[in-house]
DNA sequence: CTGAAAGCGCTTACAG
DNA sequence: CTGAAAGCGCTTACAG
């Protein structure tokens, strides 16, 4: 081992004990006497004892580290996630191993294997893009969203959705699009349902899909929202902050004082929204809850596997499976501008008057 | 273990050999006949054999696993760094684990403990705030600055901010405002360093600090770069990507056109980057290049080094300490406006002419 | 309540 | 060139 911290039977020769005695004193089965258990305890912590991972998990079959997957570590939520795994699995005494993929799909199954290879005792996964997670061979949890089969715990994306929503419809705003980068991905299916079902009644909401666009015209282009403002789209609601920004950073580009002629918001709580002029209304996911959740149910499933049978079935359940979102109000929304208004319509009270031409899409 | 494939003794069952000869064979030793070793290697992959990490770290000492400490998981070059880390470890054969120690000092040390306790063979650390890393008792590669002392390998920041700074003065800048957030950091004094040093002659340069000004006014507070630019400040060179959206953002907020009125540069290529309009010009640091040189130098250390021998001294050397930066021009950066300049001066070459006050610091 | 023994899967001197 | 044996540090039946 690295470390050269006493051993076992070092804690042993020291009480005049055997390793038996010592091994099950400290890990609390209770077939030691109290007194005899108690000495035990303070001589180990005295000499600063730590078990060997290595020999415990020879004997035992569990290694005490999960993996952590997502598509692509480059994703700006990873840190936020891989912060609280990593406090939850260490706060559980497991080790977070990470695996990277890149975003491709054989990489992601190469990485899976060379976790299942280093034999974690588990893993956390993080899907994208609709992606099924088929038997891994070990106890696996899964944070994707409530409506996913198979998912273990999510924030409740939809509800997230329906926050923003209802907090555009309270300002005034009837005409909105959405920006979404893909059509495939559970969480941002989620994220838009919540925000059309809210806005459902009386406003007109349209999808704008940035993926299609940039496989058309290339990475970066422009999203054309000036047009839509003229259009007569007052918000802006992205299901990630990431596109929050890219269309912030369009609109004042184009002149479009952000909030005064149009909102935006987004959505995780990213590490710039709070900074950027004008900061972000967005909505945010507990990942530490999430996260202990997640964690909970894995650990729970570990413990009651056999480590030497290897078939292990569905995703791990937990008991609280959606964990709501909180929405955080920033300067980037506000009302609609008045001047939208068709003439001859009240401006007295912006939140029933509309614009022409709206319609449930 | 969690997966359950065949284990040593069973490939030399198979084959009728003793469990040393394929270990000898696997391990590539020579002290195998070349025969029986391909026979041994064609058994081995065809019964898909994994050996268990849990055995040979026991025997060995070794858990072909190393630690990635960051001060603050949260930041958002973390992805940067975890992506390129994973690449160089496993490709390397090793695993990597996390640990968390949300930028304070004494969960810092608590995490690197945590990966001790884990018996890591090695860590890398990526220090900020100029943290000296204390012997840990493994292996370390330190990635910093190169002007760090015990630094490992790092991107050539001095350069960077040199690159950066050539950038504005050919495009004519003369008043230059660089944004940092920690005078304490060695990255950011580095990339000062290097632009105050390539506009030394014929330009005046200032710096902001962000974090001292947000400890008396709070998280989120203007930087002022509107008055800035009335002071004749033309470009703003901020130390990282994420001070120059908000630089960025500001700026547009205040009605002032980036790039036309202002140029704005970054640091990092965050992921944001090339994304906001207008995109940010920034220097690149070539993360899977410090990452591989890091790991190498870490690899290499963990292999000469006698695993029962717990002393360690300083952090691991490699031959290449200093990773050139890449400048990437994006649209945030252009010639500065020419109503800037005192009338009766000539506005025909912006590069030669300079605000009226101009001096060194 | 406590201890002696076996064994998890590997690698490494050592003998042949 | 190959094999038998020992042992890394733990935990778990089993015996007392």
């Amino acid at each position: 081992m690295a470390r050269s911290g006493p051993k076992l039977t070092r804690i042993a020769r020291t009480l005049g004990v055997s390793a038996a005695t010592v091994s099950n004193a400290l890990s609390g089965k209770g077939r030691v006497s109290a007194e005899l258990a108690e000495k035990i305890r303070a001589t180990a912590a005295e000499l600063g004892y730590v078990p060997s991972l290595a020999g415990r998990a020879l004997r035992t079959g569990r290694t005490a580290a999960i993996g952590l997957v997502l598509p692509d570590i480059a994703n700006p939520l990873f840190p936020q996630i891989a912060q609280a795994i990593e406090l939850a699995a260490s706060s559980a005494g497991y080790g977070v191993l990470i695996a990277d993929s890149r975003g491709d799909v054989t990489t992601q199954t190469k990485a899976i294997e060379r976790l299942i290879d280093r034999d974690v005792d588990g893993m956390v996964i993080v899907p994208r893009r609709g992606t099924r997670i088929t038997d891994v061979g070990c106890p696996v949890a899964v944070i994707d969203t409530p409506s996913t089969p198979g998912n273990t715990v999510a924030a409740d994306h939809w509800g997230g959705g329906r926050q923003i929503a209802e907090h555009l419809k309270a300002l005034g705003h009837r005409r909105v699009l959405v920006i979404g980068n893909n059509p495939a991905s559970n969480v941002q299916n989620d994220r838009i349902g919540g925000i059309r079902s809210a806005l459902a009644e009386g406003a007109f909401v349209e999808t704008l899909w940035i993926e299609p666009l940039e496989r058309e015209q290339g990475k970066g282009c422009p999203l054309g929202l000036a047009e839509k403002v003229a259009e007569g789209f007052t918000a802006f609601a992205c299901v990630s902050d990431l596109h929050a920004l890219r269309a912030l950073t369009e609109l004042q580009r184009a002149g479009i004082n952000v909030p005064e002629k149009a909102s935006v918001t987004g959505f995780d709580d990213l590490i710039w929204s709070p900074v950027v002029t004008p900061a972000l209304t967005t909505a945010r996911m507990d990942m530490t809850r999430i996260a202990a959740i997640a964690v909970g149910a894995l650990v729970k499933a570990i413990g009651e596997r056999d480590p030497t049978d290897a078939a292990i079935g569905a995703p791990v359940t937990a008991d609280d499976a959606e964990v709501p979102m909180q929405l955080v109000v920033r300067q980037s929304s506000a009302a609609p501008p008045r001047i939208q208004f068709q003439p001859g319509q009240t401006t007295a009270n912006a939140r029933t008057s509309a614009p022409e031409g709206e319609h449930q899409p």
